[in-house]
DNA sequence: ACAAATGATACCAAAATGGTATCATTAAGC
DNA sequence: GCTTAATGATACCATTTTGGTATCATTTGT
């Protein structure tokens, strides 16, 4: 459902969020976030090819938020890294009934996958912020739930 | 989130069930919902071994339900097919927060997968059944919705 | 010019999914 | 008891998805 490469381009965009700087390098990133280093690359050029970051090239560059940080939904990465979040596509793999054969599961399944699609579609970099941005390190392991 | 091996056994549990006679041989269910022969015996052999049918052997053998069609639920089969449905692994992805950095995504994500939990559990043989069972037959093909 | 950064692309490995093949075992009916 | 109709058990395979790596080109600030 939330692939790694979902989850982290979240965590990636909430850190830069958080940080609150101009823009932030992929390399501090990688060693802040723990995520390997080309992997995290290639998911930030996407992110910034799909209009949801701004990259700067060249030395003192780095990447910043292209929307602000309510604008950016995690529907938003789901379509990006796992295709479109369509009602029978994406968010529930496709062809859910391949020869149409049991028609009362299909609705049963898109009806639930559009309450999924709504509540999901609420869940934006703002809403995961942590409390205390700006300036502020995120804690090097550990978590409290 | 639906596999194939879930809908093709939801199918067959639905044919079972509506077709209403002592046992239904894995033949039938392949002509009538033409899925590949040795694909549908290895579900309903594992649904034999999970307690979801009963099997009897040799000739005019066949399966039966082992429960009531309102027993057997499709998260008892996404279950058997996709692993347990526990909170964070089976219904989302395994390993959703790698390294626990973002919490409040799990929450969020939690709480989403438990609503879909609830109703998936109320999914049924039963609620599925079309209308006027037994001895009925399954149209070959085209489905209103 | 050089170094620090991203852009683009191509490739690779592991796991999940969907599907096939084979042989053993059991039971009914003549 | 033999044959035949059925399931049980296993092992294997192909494709797709996912996760990850590597390389080189390009841009930009000092």
């Amino acid at each position: 459902m939330i692939t790694r490469n979902t989850d982290y381009a979240m965590r990636a965009l909430c850190y830069i969020a958080e940080e609150g700087k101009d823009s932030v390098t992929a390399d501090e990133m990688v060693t802040e976030l723990r995520i390997p280093r080309p992997f995290l690359r290639k998911l930030l050029q996407r992110m910034s090819a799909e209009g949801i970051l701004r990259s700067f090239k060249g030395a003192g560059g780095g990447f910043a938020l292209a929307k602000k940080p309510g604008a950016i939904k995690i529907t938003d990465l789901i379509c990006v890294f796992q295709g479109t979040v369509e009602l029978n596509e994406c968010v529930f793999k496709k062809k859910l009934c391949p020869n149409r054969a049991t028609c009362k599961l299909r609705v049963e399944i898109d009806s639930i996958q559009r309450d999924v699609l709504a509540r999901l579609s609420k869940v934006s970099i703002a809403s995961l912020m942590n409390p205390g941005s700006r300036s502020r390190r995120v804690p090097r392991r550990g978590c409290a739930a």
